[in-house]
RNA sequence: GCGGGCGUAGCUCAGUGGUAGAGCGCCACGUUGCCAACGUGGAUGUCGUGAGUUCAAGUCUCAUCGCCCGCUCCA
């Protein structure tokens, strides 16, 4: 079951290669760790995703607007935010009473008397000569007094080892109750970077680790300008950097990748129904571009897994073959971030309801989804192998990614049956007219059209139209599905109205 | 971060210290004419990268980068 799960995946990511969907970025020097390219056919794919999202959650409402904040921000934001913390050293947490540690202070101290341990400790302390002193003041009396015996001679020998440096198959103790600590680790991802020229702390900045403080930062900005009443919400699509320290499965986690964030602002009253509304209308987004139901799942979390701000959160989970992941979370964050920018940037942030005369601090429905996770669930569903007959009758396997017609690459190709007797230049006027309406159009003669409809396949062309003998006489041409390989003879200029009814609104 | 596996043509992979290979794909020409056709010809390699050992390294050693798997992590 992994093991096909695995095959699934790497069968995937040779396809996206050889097809064009996604490269490893900056290949020809080794790659980069976390970051990926989009190729022809998946920039195509992804931008599909994002006019469908923008489509969804903008154009198609009248109480959503759009926003494009820059990536780099005041560095204060990021502290009103809560993303400036701790910002070098990396930490260790005690799962048993939640303290928290640097991991540059905690120690484990072993003596050892003629090569056997006889006491050791886990301690806190600033150096590792006051850790030794700190570990022999908890040595129970007996090993203290035979330590201060013995000082001179070797027969006691102290080991200290730092806990960031333990090796691994060590677990580290808390000192002060004894359960297990975290591994070290540094809870700041932001890439930082310097802003001007002078390389010092005061031009610090970062790379935003997330779009939605743009929006927050511009919330009195929209409000003042848009004429927008409450209940109103802002997307964006952008952009986002996280140093993650262990990027994994393909581009799932990248440590720089595309997020598409709406910010809904209500009434604290109306914020459990606006929550219900959009974790609702976010979950049948993906059921209606094609991801099953059954791969598909709402989980709701527990009480205990909300951030101290959070009153709910629920993740759009799909079945990767990976495993189950996360490709959006929906969470009522309160009023907690237009509180704390109104806090740090001493900014009246609250709003005004003309018709009930209260003032307050909007809560927020956030909605947040991964383009490239939304994009790579996309391609995995598509992903599927069946049986195709040859020309002779016989079955053969077939590659085919059966996109929602609406997210794929290529909407229709073009094919001239023979490179003879004026088929070419038929089938590019139709080709030019599918392009002028704005449909993503190829066009194909090379080698036997069995070949040509199969590469469309493997890059989930929907539908497949071809010129033969009988176009050249009646003006009619064969266009043939992807998923059933059925044709159908329409009029040569019925086509591009033939294609448009079928991948959905949106002129895309 | 730790442990394991892997890295050779666009893809999948073979390659015993001694001339760089196969299948598929790609390109050209011809034939065929609706589902990965046939024939002929052709192009394509920093063997991940860098050191080292050796008369000689794709092959052995070390380092490094990247990918995959497991653990860990994902405030």
């Amino acid at each position: 079951m992994a093991e096909q799960a695995n095959d699934l995946m790497e069968k995937l990511v040779s396809l996206c290669k050889r097809r064009g969907f996604i490269f490893q970025s900056s290949e020809i020097y080794g790659g980069l760790n976390g970051c990926w390219d989009y190729g022809p056919m998946g920039v195509e794919l992804k931008r599909n995703v994002k006019e469908a999202w923008w489509d969804s959650v903008v154009r198609q409402r009248d109480d959503m607007v759009g926003l494009d904040c820059s990536i780099i921000m005041n560095p204060k934001v990021w502290e009103a935010s809560g993303h400036v913390v701790n910002f070098n050293d990396p930490l260790v947490d005690c799962k048993g009473c939640k303290a928290r540690f640097r991991a540059d202070k905690v120690y484990h101290v072993v003596f050892f008397e003629n090569g056997n341990p006889v006491h050791a400790a886990w301690v806190e302390a600033d150096d590792e000569q006051s850790a030794g002193r700190e570990a022999f003041n908890r040595a129970n009396s007996k090993t203290r007094r035979r330590m201060q015996l013995h000082q001179e001679g070797g027969r006691f020998e102290t080991e200290i080892r730092r806990v960031d440096r333990l090796p691994s198959d060590v677990k580290a103790l808390c000192p002060l109750c004894g359960h297990e600590l975290t591994q070290p680790r540094k809870f700041n991802m932001m890439f930082k970077t310097y802003v001007g020229a002078m390389e010092d702390s005061s031009s610090i900045a970062y790379l935003r680790p997330e779009t939605a403080q743009g929006i927050f930062a511009n919330f009195k900005n929209v409000i003042d300008t848009s004429r927008m009443k409450l209940p109103f919400g802002i997307a964006q699509i952008g952009k986002s950097f996280r140093n993650e320290i262990n990027p994994r499965n393909f581009t799932f986690r990248s440590r720089e990748f595309e997020q598409m964030e709406i910010e809904f602002f209500c009434h604290p009253s109306q914020a459990d129904q606006w929550y219900a509304y959009w974790r609702d209308a976010r979950f049948q987004w993906y059921l209606s571009l094609g991801l099953r139901s059954e791969k598909l799942r709402l989980r709701e979390h527990e009480p205990a897994e909300l951030a101290h701000y959070a009153k709910g959160c629920a993740d759009v989970e799909y079945a990767f073959p990976f495993g189950i992941s996360e490709l959006e979370g929906i969470a009522n964050r309160t009023n907690y971030d237009l509180s704390q920018h109104a806090k740090f940037s001493g900014k009246d942030l609250s709003y005004f309801d003309e018709e009930t005369k209260e003032r307050f601090i909007p809560y927020v429905i956030e909605p947040s989804a991964g383009a490239d996770r939304a994009t790579l669930a996309f391609l995995c569903e598509a992903y599927a192998e069946d049986e195709a007959p040859d020309e002779n009758g016989a079955m053969q396997k077939r590659i085919v990614m059966r996109f929602h017609p609406r997210l794929a690459p290529i909407k229709v190709a073009i094919f001239p049956l023979v490179k003879k007797d004026g088929m070419p230049e038929k089938a590019q006027a139709i080709y030019a007219a599918c392009k002028k309406a704005s449909l993503s159009a190829f066009y194909d003669e090379k080698s036997a059209v069995g070949r040509r409809y199969r590469r469309q396949d493997e890059v989930g062309t929907p539908y497949c139209v071809t010129v033969d003998g009988q176009t050249l006489t009646d003006d009619t041409v064969t266009i043939r599905d992807r998923d059933s390989l059925k044709q159908e003879r329409i009029k040569a200029s019925e086509v591009v109205r033939y294609v448009q009814e079928r991948i959905g609104a949106g002129g895309m």
